[in-house]
DNA sequence: TTCAACATACCGACTGGTCGGTCGGTTATT
DNA sequence: AATAACCGACCGACCAGTCGGTATGTTGAA
C-alpha cells in the first residue's frame, strides 16, 4: 500500500508541514522524515528546498488557468463568464487551500527567476478576468464607471482571502460562498441593461 | 540629526528590511547594522526577535481599530459608517503597507501566546465592520440576502488584497481608489431604500 | 541465457556556515 | 554611586546541501 513514488510523497509531506508550520518552519529533515524517504532521495528529485516550493506553487496555478480559461471558453456572454469564473475560482480555492496558503506566505522567499515564472502566471490570470469585465462593459452589461482593471483587483482578493477564513468543516460550504459571491459582485456591476440575464443566469448558476 | 532612540531605530530599519527580505530573510546582525546599534542594544530593548516581529504588528492594528472606532462613532448612520469605515481603511493602508506586508507574511511564525493577541485584535475589528453591515441590514439601507459575516469578510479581503499590489507611484492615489470601493460596495449591498440616502452621501464622501 | 557495463534511484553521515541569543564589560545618566 | 543603556565577542544549535556509497533495474553483446 506504500507504493506511491517518492517524489509524490514528499509533495503531499511537504505541503502538509508547510501549511501547518510555514516553509522556515519546517526542515528538509523533517520533510523526508515524514516522507518516509532520505536526505538524498529529497536531492535526487529536488534541485533545492525552493524548488519544491516552486513546484507546490505550480501545480494549482496551472490548474488554475486552465479552469478558467474553460470557463471562459464554455460560456459566451459576459455575464455567464464572469459567473463561471467565480465558480471554478472558488472550486479551486477549497481543493487547493493548503497550496495557496503556502503560496501566499511564501513566494517571496522564492529565487528571482522562480518568482519570474510565478509572476506570469499569476498575471495571465489575472487578464483573463479582467477581459472578462471590460467585454461586459463594453457590451452594456456592466457599469462603465469603475475601471475594470480595479475592480478585478477587488474581485481576486475577495476570493483569494478566503484562504485565510474558509473552513473546510465550517458551516458554509465554498459553493455557498461562491453563490453569496456572485450575488455581491453581480450587484455591485450590473447595469439596468444587464438585469434581465443576470436574472435568469442566476438560477441556472446558483443552484 | 541621529538623536532617535535606539528602539525606533530598530524598529525602522527592521520594518523597512522586512517588508523587503522578509522576517526569516533579515538576521538580526543585519537589522542592528542598518539600525546602527549592537547585538546588545538589541536585545536589551527585545526579548526576541520574535517580540520585535509581534510589536510591529501590534502598532499597526491598534491604530487601524482607533480609526475604525472613531470613523464608527463619528457617524450615526449604516451608510455614512460604512464609508467612513472604507475611508479609513484604505488611508491606513496606504500609511501602513510595510506593516501590513510583515503582517500577512509572517503572523504565523509568532509564538501561541503572541498570534493569540493579534488575533483577538484582527477580530475586533472584524466585528466593528460586520455591526454596521448588520445595523444596515436591520435598518432596510442593506440587503438582507447576503450573510452579514460573509459580506464583511469579502470586504476586508478585497482591502486587505490591496497590500499586494498597491503601488505608492502608481497613477491612483489610495483615495480613489477607496472611492471605488465604495461605489463597488455599496451598489453591491444597497436596498432600493437606500439609494436616495447613498446618493447624498457619495457626493461628500468621494471628493 | 548470462553477465558485464551502465544508469537511475536512493541512502545517511558529515560539513560549512549562519543565526538567535548570552554575558561580561563599558559608557552615559541621574 | 548606582542604575540604565549599550557594546560586541562568543556559543551552541540548527540546517541546507554534499558526497561517497549501495541497490535495483536496463541494455546488449557473446
Amino acid at each position: 500500500m506504500k507504493k506511491k513514488p517518492v517524489k509524490e510523497r514528499i509533495l503531499d509531506a511537504a505541503l502538509r508541514l508547510f501549511n501547518e508550520k510555514g516553509f522556515h518552519g519546517v526542515s528538509v529533515e523533517q520533510i523526508v522524515e515524514e516522507a518516509n524517504t532520505s536526505k538524498g532521495g529529497f536531492y535526487h528529485n529536488f534541485k533545492s528546498k525552493d524548488e519544491l516550493l516552486y513546484q507546490i506553487h505550480d501545480v494549482f496555478i496551472t490548474h488554475a488557468i486552465e479552469e478558467t480559461k474553460e470557463a471562459y471558453n464554455h460560456y459566451k456572454t459576459p455575464i455567464t463568464r464572469l459567473c463561471a469564473i467565480l465558480d471554478s475560482f472558488t472550486k479551486i480555492f477549497a481543493l487547493y487551500q493548503s497550496h495557496i496558503t503556502v503560496f501566499y506566505q511564501e513566494s517571496m522567499y522564492l529565487s528571482e527567476s522562480f518568482q519570474k515564472a510565478i509572476n506570469l502566471k499569476r498575471d495571465q490570470y489575472r487578464h483573463l478576468l479582467e477581459q472578462v469585465i471590460r467585454e461586459g462593459q463594453e457590451r452594456g452589461d456592466f457599469r462603465k464607471e469603475i475601471p475594470a482593471n480595479i475592480v478585478t483587483l477587488a474581485i481576486i482578493g475577495m476570493i483569494n482571502w478566503t484562504y485565510k477564513w474558509f473552513d473546510q468543516n465550517g458551516p458554509l460550504s465554498m459553493e455557498a460562498i461562491a453563490d453569496i459571491f456572485k450575488d455581491f459582485v453581480l450587484h455591485a456591476l450590473i447595469t439596468e441593461a444587464g438585469k434581465q440575464e443576470a436574472g435568469k443566469v442566476a438560477k441556472s448558476f446558483s443552484r
